[in-house]
This record gives C-alpha cells, structure tokens and sequence, in this order.
DNA sequence: GTCTATACTGAGATAGAC
DNA sequence: GTCTATCTCAGTATAGAC
C-alpha cells in the first residue's frame, strides 16, 4: 500500500469506499480523508467522480477476471469450478452481511438511480454469466447453458440481499449447500 | 386520488418516488414538484424526511398484508398461494425491469446507507417470509418451512435483480417456471 | 394549511500558490 | 503533485406572512 501511486491509492480506497457506504453516499472528502490527501489534489488525478466510478470498475473487471482464470487453472472439473463460484457467498459471508454483494449492490443502485456507468458495471456480471455459461457447457448442458448460468447467478445474489436484510450467516450455508446438491444432481442428469 | 388528504398524496408521491428513483436520490423538491404543493408547505405534514420514510414504510406494510390476506381467502391450496408469490415476480415484470423490487431495492439501499428505518424496512420482508412459512407448514414442511420460505424469497430477490440488470422479461418468466416446478417437486415429496 | 423568503450545510468542482 | 481558498449549486430545514 506504501508503495502505490497516488492514483492507485485512490482507486483502492474509492473502491473499498463505494462497496461499503455506496457510491452516491461516499464523497471527496471521504475518499480523501481515508487516501490522506486534500480535496483539491483529487483533481489531478481525475476529472470527476464519475471518472474514479468508471476506474473503480476497470479495477474490479480486472481482479474478476483473474480470480475466474485462476478458478479455471485449479479445479479440474466443471462443477467443482461452478461450486467455487456458489462458495464465495460463503467464503465472504462477513462483508455480505455488512455490506452486500459487491456486484448487485454497485449494479442496482447505479440502476435506480440511472448513472451512465450501468452498463460497465453490468459488464462484471457478464464475466460471471459468460464464465458460468462455459462451465456449464463444459459439463453437457449445451442447450440451456446460460440459462443454467443465469439460475446460478440470480441465487446467489438473492442470498446476498436477505443475507444482509436479515443478518443471517446460517442462511448462507444453507442455501450454498442447497445450490450445490442442486448441481450435484443436475450432473448425475447428464450421466444418465 | 383528487379528494385525498394532502397528507396522504405526499405519502402516494413519496412512495412512488423512493421506488422508482430511490430514498436519497429523491429530494423534497422532487415530492413537492409531483404533488403540487410548495417546499414549505412540506414541513408543517412532517418533520423530516426520515418521517415521510417511515409513513410510506407503513402504507407498504398495511398494503402488503392486505394483499397476502387476498392470496390466504382467494386460493384453495398452499402450493396455490405459494405460486401466487411466485408469480408476483411475472406479473409486475415491467416496473421490476425498471426499478427492481420494491422491497429489495428499499432494504438493500437503507442497509448500505445504514439507515435507521432499516429494521422497520426489514419487516417487509418478514410479512412475506411469515406467510410463506405458513403456507409451507400446510403443505406438510413442518421441520423446514422457514428455510424453505427463504429459499424461495431469495429467488424472488435474485431474479428481480439481474432481470433489472439485464432488461430481461424471458429471463423472469423462465426462472418462475423453473421455482413453480420446484414446488410441485416439493409437494409430490410429502404425498410419496 | 399553504405560501414565499431565507438560513444553513455539504456536495462537486475550479484557480492559483507552492 | 499537492496544497489552500473559493465558487456554485442543491439539499434539508425554519420563520413568518397570508
């Protein structure tokens, strides 16, 4: 962290920022004061807030994408990468808690309230359907792929979102469990 | 709507506006404009913005109860009633493509603000989740209504979201085939 | 009850010194 | 590159006339 530019520094405290109080509520000052820098120096680095948004997500895109190759390195079969994908909701059960998911929560209030950068951050859950999908044909599902991978990804944020209404870490693990017997039994489909 | 009180065409405007654009994106300008009256005005029927909140909290509360009191005298069966839910997602497809759920966006926004109203918020949910549970219980769910009951609220929440994200109408309509599906799975379960 | 006028605050954004 | 000072605007909220 000591070693980042200024710019990246930015970048990591907007993100962490924007994912816990939401965009709209974070201000410059707020990214400031936890950068450590002054308002005004702000606008070297960028235009707008609008600007740190659109960098927040390339910054998001980018540790997706790696953390989707990596699952695609080091599980070998399809359903186990489609279970490491069901597991994150598990894995990062206290952030979803506190704040939601990520994704769905970054992605649904730049919908309501309109924001031009919707459709970039609606690109994040593309590199998760896409990812799904190809998983899914991978294990035989052709024909209703990206169905398949739209039922995965509709579940998980619909457990982020009563996770964090109700506080509920049991939950998670419950219907994680579900998801996967689920899937378990889907595959079995394909063996017959 | 012209022979209500001015009281209750703030409470309509406002609800209609923290919906379609959001709680903190709506200001009292905005609610003002739609009803008709002046910024000033505003104060002498409440406080406080928290307070227009609150009452529109409660006009869902009275709203949604009295429609699941609907479901409870109209349908015959359980399984019925719990595909009428199910079917809430179908039927208001359009404005769930626009502004996603009601309750989810409200809950979803108060959480991440962390707002005060939040519990009261919650309790939508929790009107939704009671009367599920029950309906699952007369279906013969005894040991696992409740967790069913979430099961099938966090689908509903998932499909709102990415149907809100991905402009999708198919989408909604297939994932509440494939839920009704489920339940009919679920209900041969307790007659075998 | 409803209005106009206005106070006060914090937001995003700019200018210019260092 | 970073700072301070400042501008502008929109938001919530209040005071007081009608």
């Amino acid at each position: 962290m000591a070693d980042k530019t200024t710019r990246e520094r930015i970048v990591a405290e907007a993100d962490r920022l924007f994912y816990e109080r939401g965009f709209e509520l974070t201000s410059f000052s707020d990214i400031a004061d936890a950068v450590g820098i002054s308002r005004g120096n702000f606008y070297y680095h960028f235009k707008s807030k609008d600007e740190i948004l659109d960098a927040v997500i390339g910054k998001r895109m980018m540790s997706t994408s790696g953390m989707l190759e990596e699952w695609e390195s080091q599980s070998d079969s399809p359903s186990e990468r489609i279970k490491d994908f069901i597991r994150i909701v598990v894995t990062n059960r206290a952030q979803i808690i506190r704040h939601g998911c990520p994704v769905g929560t970054l992605c649904s209030e730049l919908a309501k309230i309109g924001h031009p950068a919707q459709p970039q951050s609606n690109q994040l859950f593309v590199l998760f359907r896409t990812w799904l999908c190809h998983q899914f044909v991978l294990l035989g599902h052709e024909t209703d792929a990206d169905s398949l991978a739209m039922h995965v990804l509709a579940f998980s944020q619909g457990i982020a979102l009563l996770a964090q209404a109700f506080q509920d870490e049991r939950f998670i693990r419950r219907e994680a469990e579900r998801m996967c017997a689920w899937l378990d039994g889907l595959a079995d489909e394909v063996r017959v």
